[in-house]
Formats: C-alpha cells, sequence, structure tokens
DNA sequence: CAAGACTACTTGTATAGACAAGTATATACA
DNA sequence: TGTATATACTTGTCTATACAAGTAGTCTTG
C-alpha cells in the first residue's frame, strides 16, 4: 500500500507530508501547520499548489484554517455520536432491490503502534480487518472496512459473511451500551488502485470504515463519484454505541 | 438574508447561477453543464474561477466532471440514504444525563428567492425558521437550525418545542414515505456572535441544520471546536427519509 | 474497409503575480 | 495608562498563461 511521493501531483505530495505528520503525532490537534508560503518554499510550489493541498484538507476536515491567523489541526474528539449507519443490507431489501455482498479481505494481523493507540489495545496484539463490497442490483454501492479489536470478538473471523453482514454479527456478540466517546483521526489513503475498478462500475461508491475497539465503534464514511478519482468527497465522521 | 449575486465572490455566484439551472429543471441529470471555457466567457471570469466553481460542486456531488468528455449533472437518486439521524434528546437521556433546550428564534418569513429554489416553494410564501439549543447536564452540545415549509406544517410555530422536540413533532405530523433526494449545497453563513456565546461554554458544539422542503428532509450536520470559532468545520451532508 | 494519425475540445495540474481582508503585535502618541 | 496607528503575517479571491492528458470524431493512408 503506497501513499504516493513518485509520480503524484505536488498537492497531493503535501497533503500526505501533513497527513504523515499528523498520524505520527509530530502535529497534534490544535497545533499550528506550515503556513502557506512555509510550504511554497519548503516544497518550491506556487502558492496555489501549497494552497490547494490545505484547502482538500480543510475540507476533509482534517485541517481548520481562518483568515488571518493561520492553519490548525482539526480537534477530532469531543464529538458525540449523533448518528447511526442503517444497515445497508436492510436499507437495499426495503428499496426492492437485490442485494449481494463479495469479500474481498478478511484477515488477522498485529496492530501498528498506529493503530494501537488509535483502537485502544496494546501494540503487537491481534486485529481483524475485512473489507466487504456491498451491491444493489449487482452494482457495488457500499465498500465497507472494519477493523475489529480481537480481545473483544475472538471469533470474527469465523464467521461466514455472504450469510450475515458482519454488522448484524457484531451487533449481536458485542453490543455496547454506553455512549463512549473515542478519537479518530486522519483516515490512511486506501488502496487506490482496487478501489477504482469498482468506482468504473458504480454510479456512486460509499466508502464505510468501522472500527470495533475497546471502547465503541467509529465509523467513517466517506463518497467516491466517478470521475473523481484520487480527490475523495466529503467525509462524515461520527460515533455510535450499538 | 441576502444570498449573493452583488457582492459575492465570482465563484459563488457562477455556482448559485449552476444550482439555479439544476433546481429549475433547466440542467436535468445527465445533462452537460457549460464547459469552463463557456463560463469564463459568459461571467467574464479567468478560467481558475469558473473551474473552482465546477470542482466544488464536483465536491459537494451535484456535478460529475470527465477528463476529455466534460461536466455533467450528477444523478442524485444513485446513493440511497444510509444515515439517519438520532433523536438528540433520547441520546442523552440514554447517556443518563439531564436533557434541556432552550429556543433562540421561533418565527415565519416569506421565503426569498434563493430559499425558494432550495426548498421548492414559491418565492415569498412562508417558511417557518427555528432555532434551539439542545443541552446535555446543562452544557450547550447542539444547535439545531429548521427549515420547515408551511405549505407542509401549518402549525409548526404553535408547537411547544420545551415539551416535545421538533423531530419528534414533525416525525409525527409530517412522515414521508418515499425516499426522496435533494440537493443541498453551500451554507450561508450564521449569526456568528450568538454562536460565539455558546461555544465558550461547549466543549463542542454540534450544529445541525434541518430543511423540511416539498420533497424530503435534508440535514446538514457541522461541528464547531473550541478555537475553531469563526471557520465550521467539515460539514456532513446527507438527506433522511423520516 | 480498417488502422492509424490528426484535430478540436475537454478537464487536470501548475506557475507567478496581484490585491483584499482578517488577526495580532509592536509602536507612537495623547 | 490607554488609545490609535502602523506593521507583519496570515488566508481569501482572482487573473492570465502554459502545458499535460483524456475523449471523440475526422481525415489520411495502406
Amino acid at each position: 500500500m503506497k501513499t504516493s511521493t513518485a509520480n503524484a501531483p505536488a498537492y497531493a505530495n503535501i497533503k500526505n507530508h501533513l497527513l504523515h505528520q499528523i498520524e505520527t503525532g509530530e502535529l497534534k490537534p490544535g497545533d499550528k501547520v506550515a503556513s502557506e508560503n512555509t510550504l511554497v518554499n519548503q516544497f518550491s510550489v506556487s502558492r496555489m499548489t501549497a494552497r490547494r493541498a490545505l484547502t482538500e484538507l480543510q475540507d476533509e476536515g482534517v485541517l481548520i484554517r481562518t483568515q488571518g491567523l493561520g492553519t490548525f489541526v482539526a480537534d477530532q474528539k469531543a464529538s458525540g455520536s449523533m448518528l447511526e449507519i442503517r444497515n445497508i443490507a436492510d436499507e437495499i431489501s426495503e428499496r426492492g432491490h437485490s442485494y449481494s455482498s463479495r469479500i474481498l479481505n478478511l484477515e488477522a494481523r498485529p496492530a501498528s503502534g498506529y493503530e494501537a493507540a488509535r483502537f485502544g489495545v496494546q501494540e503487537g496484539s491481534t486485529l481483524f480487518f475485512s473489507r466487504i463490497v456491498h451491491c444493489d442490483n449487482g452494482t457495488p454501492l457500499q465498500l465497507e472496512e472494519r477493523w475489529v479489536s480481537a480481545e473483544r470478538v475472538p471469533d470474527y473471523l469465523q464467521q461466514d459473511f455472504s450469510q450475515q453482514t458482519p454488522n448484524a454479527y457484531l451487533s449481536q456478540v458485542a453490543p455496547l451500551t454506553e455512549a463512549d466517546h473515542m478519537v479518530e483521526a486522519v483516515l490512511p489513503s486506501h488502496d487506490q488502485a482496487q478501489l477504482l475498478d469498482m468506482v468504473e462500475t458504480a454510479p456512486c461508491l460509499q466508502v464505510i470504515r468501522h472500527t470495533y475497539s475497546r471502547n465503541g465503534m467509529i465509523s467513517l464514511a466517506r463518497l467516491i463519484h466517478p470521475g473523481n478519482r484520487y480527490r475523495l468527497g466529503g467525509h462524515i465522521q461520527f460515533n455510535t454505541p450499538l
């Protein structure tokens, strides 16, 4: 899973640079980010290019910019849950369409330091990862990515998710009653090649990323429109107690 | 509440022009939109300015752009709703906290041309507007703004929203069964001074804007973080059939 | 007829500059 | 001391231009 640098556009490199700073903790919520002119000198680009990187990250909810003040890392905490995800399978059924799904990935892997901190587990402990495409009348409509803490749901990998959606299974086995709050920050970039194939045939692909950690469930949704391949649309961030 | 044209930035005028074309049906989903160069001549702006209007509308899901082909009106029907708003009062109760609310505004006013086009009513027809703060243990947590079409819910202003939330009332009186779709574009800016007072005492204020139009309900949610006073964080755009 | 080249049009990326406007700090003045 | 004022720095808007790259149709050529 490569993140670019080589042939990627200049503005994308700057975005990745800033995202990396945030992911490693070099920049924390509230910290001031390099100004446009600083980035101009640092990356030898024009101001409009540096500006595009900052503006897009602002649109994605990562940064906050204020005229006269500067650019800051957005505070991802604090937001309570207010939304809940509807079950995609139910929704498609209600619409009178046929629902089908395809499993792309289903694996266990040790949590990196970054993931461990984010999901509230120890570094190296097992995280389950799954990636499933949900189709409406055969057309890919939603790409679902889930990270599930092994401590919480040890049998996650053994389930047959073509029969029962992960959402249904997790609701049954790991109900959460308290409305806990969690932090979810910036999304690492997707494996884009895999996404592009699906976007070809989908009118508009919804990308949802679910994370089950010790404290609750976090979901992030984004939309990909055709012709908008590298730029992902606005994202939604919320936290849902099951 | 003014809608631009005069002192608004050029790119905003172009956006409104295109949105108006879509709202009036002059441009239908799938139709080809004026190219960048066409807009350059039409509005006497530079290509970068015309481009900004088109790009932002693409990010907002209104348009679809493809290199070499052109710009087209997006099909809003393709992506189904997937989210629903939880009742803030219920949520706070479930959390074991005390819920209270305060009404800031409650008024009827004629729809401006801009609002009329957006909400699907005639210019000058009555729109109800309310603004309510929902508090969790006395702390302002959510600012709710609603525009309600008078045609749809004539008695909106007569309700006692300290007893029953607008959401509960509207669900009861104006249920929508079809999953209609609508476009909501740019948010006009808030009355900022009023917001700032609340942000002072709130850890993170959720701003939700509900719009009941002829076709359905649109909700836009944004977060205000402390230290993020003037610029509101990323916004959420979705459409919920009740 | 079919394959390739050419052309016109489109959007994508990028530059270098200009002025406007919001914020905070330092400075001079009453 | 307190109030204006000047300033430096920031982001916001905008222009005019250039080249790259994708699409579709036409024209040339074998």
